[in-house]
DNA sequence: CTCCGTGTTTTGTCCTGGACAAACCAGAAC
DNA sequence: GTTCTGGTTTGTCCAGGACAAAACACGGAG
């Protein structure tokens, strides 16, 4: 009871690696090394459970699993990230400093102060500049904090929660849409960020656009029988760094297939930034992009 | 093009069919039938996607697969539900008709008349009322609907969607908690139903809870780092009934095997309606259990 | 020196077929 | 009618093999 022992299902939920990845690396590589019970089932003790995890973060920051088990114990936190950030010199320094104090109430755990701190800063700048300057680079560096380990995982989603409240509460003081264009906002099964659409729903619906927000993980088939039950005009979709790259083109084309012609397709999200986009997707850099391209769809 | 293929990944993350289950049915009960690529891999047909997802539902519902497979087609419908429904007289009659209002809205994907009507409701009989007369049933009726396939994905994500922002919304227009007890409310991986603990915050928000919401699908050992950091005195946690059954009692003793004696840890849902909680947890039947546990806390 | 193509290594996913325990059901005994 | 018990159903796990896509390393051309 002191050192509790994971099963193979409990490991693949808690680190995001498969029961298949894991049984090839203690194959390939002898880590993890769980023991078994009485079944010859895996046990894996919570110890190495960390271990994968901290090898899982390492690993979407870029680094090979084989290095990354092959290296003792003194990898801990010495491994730079190795995939080159985007940006990090463009982030706006107008704010650097308020930043930096959001980012210490999170550590601080102080939800009430964040959420007011947050709450202040929406009204003194508006909604468009407030999720542009402050949500925006805001969720840029938690990301990093998290992915260099500087962020617990529970920090991390206090910080989502909080932030996803005054991001709605803020949609919802914005008056209706206008009733054109008609957007879907969602994302895939296994996609559950939905901070970057938010914040998209967000300047959308400043622009007047029809915003229906269905939330995450809507199945393929669903997307295209939503689009017609809404009449949407564009499906926006999200993709985040931790969706697995590989599948992308494929589901996206498969959704292209299966929408109306007339219905544009728009994604966005780091998950699609080294990606091209088939051919009737539209991918967008950012989220002045999607400003920009609701203009263009206007104009049409 | 025309009759899109989806791979045995994609037809898990459609279904919640995993893929050793999906082997397995093909082996013993020869359905489904997927076709081959040239790579000896599975090329499942859209249409017998479509009836998994429609098996899963019934499944859901207590049918057994076996008999649920042998049957040729006109289960569709025909086939009641299996276990009894929780209570279907118990449910508040006194605003059915105000229910079906709302269910209706939604069925029209009237996402703005749906929102207008809740918040009417708020303001007419305050939180309290609101979340335990109107949001509780109503879930429960959208819940069975959709088991009932009277309810499409979509059409369930909007109404989770819409119904999750007023709850939020109306949780932050409370004042801050008076610092005791400290509830932390999350979930486990896997389980991302939120609207239970949305419910219970606005409650125990009500009473004077310190809450911090931690949003869903939180890792076992990062549950008991989030209560230290957090100094919380109790830990709140929800299962749906999608949630695996038979994995919840392991977990749960882990969990309060990790958090010091002094924290409670209280779990609710549907999910556990049907489990004898492990010693040291303490389960609840309804949200109004819940505030009645608070007032049990503050008595120690 | 940088950029681009090509061969090699790494790595994840999929496959088959077997085993077993937990959940479920049905019928017997009380 | 209720409780116990044995058989059946069903999901998960295991081992080991195969292969393709991604990542890398290297050499040549601009």
């Amino acid at each position: 009871m002191n050192t509790p022992s994971f099963n193979i299902a409990a490991v693949e939920r808690d680190t995001g690696l498969s029961k298949d990845v894991l049984r090839m690396w203690e194959r390939r590589y002898g880590f993890p090394t769980p023991e078994r019970d009485g079944n010859g089932e895996r046990l894996y003790p919570a110890e190495q459970v960390e271990r994968l995890r901290q090898i899982k973060r390492l690993m979407d920051q870029g680094h090979r699993p084989g290095k990354l088990i092959a290296a003792p114990e003194g990898e801990l936190s010495a491994l730079a990230p190795r995939r080159p950030r985007p940006a990090p010199a463009e982030c706006q320094i107008n704010d650097r400093a308020g930043l930096e104090e959001l980012l210490t109430l999170i550590r601080q755990h102080d939800a009430n102060g964040y959420t007011q701190a947050l709450q202040q800063r929406l009204v003194r700048l508006g909604l468009q500049s407030f999720v542009l300057d402050i949500v925006a680079p805001l969720t840029q560096q938690v990301g990093e904090a998290w992915e260099d380990g500087r962020f617990a995982v529970f920090e991390e989603h206090l910080f989502t929660e909080l932030t996803k409240r005054v991001l709605r509460q803020a949609i919802a003081t914005l008056p209706p849409g206008s009733g054109s264009p008609r957007v879907l906002l969602t994302s895939l099964p296994d996609e559950q960020h939905i901070l970057g659409l938010l914040m998209l729903e967000a300047l959308l619906a400043l622009e007047g656009a029809e915003c229906i927000p269905l939330g995450t993980q809507m199945p393929l088939l669903e997307i295209s029988r939503a689009a017609s039950a809404h009449r949407a005009d564009i499906v926006a979709l999200s993709f985040s760094v931790a969706f697995p790259l590989r599948q992308i083109p494929a589901l996206l084309q498969q959704l292209r297939g299966a929408l109306p012609d007339a219905v544009e397709l728009w994604v966005g999200g780091s998950g699609v930034s080294r990606l091209t986009p088939p051919p009737g997707v539209l991918r967008f850099a950012g989220l002045e992009a999607g400003v920009e391209a609701l203009a263009g769809w206007r104009q049409q």
